[in-house]
DNA sequence: GCGATCAGCT
DNA sequence: CACAGCTGATCGC
């Protein structure tokens, strides 16, 4: 069996601590109530929310990260087998309640795991945030950058939060006579109907569990389970179908919110055959960055912060692109910032090139030779190598990696065998 | 019968 | 397409 150190969002056995960054299904899996493979260190918020959706879990398994505080561990070291110190700082990753990114120090060098995460010069935590990574990289050098690349493309282009949320606002006054349902998941979207509350100065309907979250968390009491009490609610996103507003159009005029980046990304693969192909306007609401060169390291990319974005699906539905994951604007301006030695994507996708190494390997730090290597091949090979250069070679210690993987529908086997991959990372194996 | 995993859907 | 997730079927103990 492969022993190794510190897995993040990753279940399998063979480590000797476990971080987890945030309680979306996804880099859950392989988690359960009877966990009992050792320690799980998470944030404060997580930590609150864990039994909710691990009724039986083992409560004194569990460490608090204290975000911006550094933490020690006595762990051994998987080459040398004697006793080694790793730290780990958490840091808000502005994802969902309780989200936050890792930075490990230890004998393998200095790596971040993002996690899932959204980086908003606009949002007014963003300069703690920044401050607070900056101080703890101090000036040593990042080694080992893993990243949320869930929207690695230059295409994937989507305003900030704060501009959705006011465009969602704006459609909600514009349908005074509506009741208006909005897709959520179980966590996640909060600040979006805290602001809708605030700024209509309404209560927000939500369905019972997702009331305890909100209690869990300290929310103000603006959220309710009375659907008397207000016009606004907000629905799990898997009840959210046309069929579901068709049904309510029967009884009561009603239109459906969606937000998420998703089909924002999605439009952009659908009009051009793939990431790649030649720009081309795709519809007269939305106009996504005409930038094809990023590879080559010449342009800067900034957010469309004012453009219109809100879709019209459907008669009933508008979709909103308020995403919480970063755009490639804001993956740039990150790795711009940081310039680490390396970088790889916890998303790594079968149906279109998300790598970030395609994008930003001219930011890396002392990587060029690798990269020189594969500057004769052609586009499409090199795609296929720089995806699978060996860490291993480049950090002491060494590392090993499981991303997570994206689903490609046409191939059955491969779909079922890429669920099982699932998220994250174990470091420093031996 | 139960939990884990998978298929299929949005 | 599929962010993150649900339901229901099937598998293995």
């Amino acid at each position: 069996m492969e022993s190794g150190m510190i897995s993040v969002d990753k279940w399998s056995s063979g480590s000797q601590v476990y971080f987890l960054t945030h309680l979306h299904a996804d880099h859950t899996v392989g988690l359960s109530s009877k966990w009992k493979r050792g320690l799980l260190y998470c944030s404060r918020d997580t930590a609150r929310l864990f039994p909710t959706k691990f009724p039986d879990f083992n409560l004194s398994l569990i460490r608090v990260v204290e975000i911006g505080c550094w933490h020690s561990l006595s762990l051994v070291s998987p080459t040398s087998g004697s006793a080694t110190t790793v730290y780990v700082m958490a840091i808000d990753a502005n994802h969902c309640p309780g989200s936050v990114m890792y930075l490990f120090r230890g004998e393998f060098g200095c790596m971040l795991y993002t996690g899932d995460f959204r980086w908003e010069k606009s949002r007014n935590t963003f300069e703690v945030g920044r401050t607070m990574l900056l101080n703890a990289l101090k000036n040593e050098k990042l080694d080992i950058l893993y990243l949320d690349n869930t929207y690695c493309n230059p295409r994937f282009s989507f305003p900030s939060r704060e501009v959705a949320a006011r465009e969602i606002v704006d459609i909600i006054t514009a349908h005074p006579e509506h009741d208006i349902i909005i897709g959520i998941d179980s966590l996640g979207k909060e600040d979006l109907l805290l602001y809708i509350s605030r700024t209509l100065n309404m209560k927000i309907w939500v369905w019972p569990e997702r009331l305890q979250v909100m209690h869990l968390l300290g929310f103000p009491d603006v959220f309710t389970t009375k659907t008397s009490l207000t016009r606004v609610r907000a629905v799990p996103r898997y009840s959210f179908s046309i069929e579901t507003l068709e049904c309510l159009n029967t009884v009561r005029p009603t239109i459906g919110i969606r937000p998420s980046g998703l089909p924002w990304a999605m439009k952009a693969v659908k009009a051009n055959g793939n990431v790649f192909g030649s720009s081309r306007s795709t519809s007269g609401l939305n106009k996504s960055n005409e930038n094809t060169d990023i590879a080559n390291g010449s342009q800067t990319h900034e957010p469309n912060e004012d453009l219109r974005s809100v879709e019209k699906s459907h008669e009933y539905i508008y979709t909103v692109p308020y995403s919480d994951h970063l755009c490639f604007a804001e993956i740039q301006e990150f790795i711009e910032l940081l310039r680490p030695i390396k970088i790889k994507g916890i998303v790594s996708s079968l149906s279109f090139n998300i790598d970030p190494c395609y994008f930003f390997r001219h930011l890396c730090g002392t990587k060029q030779a690798i990269w020189r290597l594969h500057q004769t091949l052609d586009n499409d090979e090199r795609l296929e190598k720089v995806g699978t250069v060996d860490i291993k070679s480049t950090i002491p210690g060494s590392f090993s990696v499981a991303g997570r993987k994206r689903k490609k529908v046409q191939l059955v086997n491969r779909v079922s065998l890429l669920r099982k991959l699932g998220h994250g990372v174990r470091i420093a194996d031996s």
